[in-house]
DNA sequence: AAGTAATTTAAACATTTGTTTAAATCATTT
DNA sequence: AAATGATTTAAACAAATGTTTAAATTACTT
């Protein structure tokens, strides 16, 4: 049923299997190629060239990334049940694209431009009314009154590096592929625990 | 003062300069050469080779990493004062050598064995018995009854990703590096409060 | 079926990059 | 000062890599 793809699509399902997990730097259009079952040439010929090739799957990648997250602000509900499902969602979108922080972060050093041409993007987070609705939580004594700035960085922190850190932490503490998985995904209701107790203070958390 | 280094002590310094940066597949030994104000041969003939340059440096690396933690484990002190320490170094090391944790994943996913060459290192932090003192303060009931994993997992995850991330933020809020590094020295209150109220909940925190 | 355009391939090209060589320079010892 | 060994340099080499070319094949239209 996956047969039915087009050189083209072969070419950059490829692509972004091969840049997510080795970074730009990191691998050859010859490896893209082969991933794909074509020739090198081909690549060239659909794509113009590698820089090309990885503007055009970056971007899909931070769309998709930005729209996981647009999703949830997006839904009616109380700030905090947003919140809540917020982590989780990240959280399980980290877990299905392990690779995906690493990623940006590495690609964001290489070409410090690459995320100006991107930031219409991220204007949409803005526009999604989240910060408002959360500046008047803060206000009603609801929630933490910190910068969001610093809630970003928590959600992220504590969502994101788990799946960064995954390979040092297997080397290190001598973990097995199968356990680490079971950690990580138990890790997730400590982090939403932690998270939610510290940003709503003055509830009862189940 | 700092004029008087060896030819080959420039050189170690202009690699690990380029290392942290960039990464061994993000840069080139013309590169390395060039930032020591060196030729591209000097490298070669001091280092033999890129990978053992590299091999050095990242051993180096990982070195201080290690023993700037097993320095807090050491001194003598309630569990609940060392791990607010610890947080507070552990922050206060990767403020100094930001590019350092990105580094260290980067590296360990090019190459999974770089982590068994270098870990009689780890086994460092184990037998500074900081495990079992955790697990008697579990049991008196004192610190959350959470596995160390969890434990390790949020503090290197509040500690480290702000700075694995911070071009990442600069970027998406359009802050200056001057902004961005005021955020981020605040954030280290936070991260520490957040922390010690989770790990220790029947205490008050100042 | 013939002709036309798109696709695919193998080969080649130019650059980059890690490494080596052989000569030149410098420092140190005798 | 001569000689010896270490250091430095420029040049070259081989392999890798991004890209192009030109021919071969396929698909499609008339």
């Amino acid at each position: 049923m996956k047969k039915e793809l087009s050189t083209e699509d072969k070419i950059k399902e490829a692509a972004k299997t091969v840049f997510l997990q080795k970074g730009f730097s990191g691998c050859t259009t010859r490896e893209i190629a082969k991933a794909a079952g074509m020739n090198v040439a081909l690549v060239c010929y659909y794509f113009r060239s590698k820089d090309q090739l990885f503007q055009l799957i970056f971007q899909s990648i931070l769309e998709e990334f930005v729209f996981s997250l647009i999703q949830v602000f997006q839904e009616e509900m109380p700030l905090q049940d947003k919140m809540r499902i917020l982590i989780q969602k990240r959280y399980e979108f980290v877990e299905k694209n392990p690779e995906f922080p690493n990623f940006i972060h590495n690609e964001i050093k290489r070409n410090a431009e690459f995320m100006q041409h991107n930031k219409k993007v991220f204007d949409k987070i803005a526009s999604s009314g989240i910060f408002e609705e959360a500046l008047i939580a803060q206000q009603k004594g609801e929630m933490r009154q910190i910068d969001m700035f610093h809630i970003t960085m928590l959600i992220m922190s504590n969502c994101d590096f788990p799946f960064i850190s995954r390979n040092f932490h297997i080397s290190t503490q001598e973990l097995t592929e199968e356990e680490m998985t079971e950690k990580l995904s138990e890790h997730r209701h400590i982090v939403s625990d932690m998270l939610m107790n510290y940003l709503f203070p003055n509830t009862t958390h189940s």
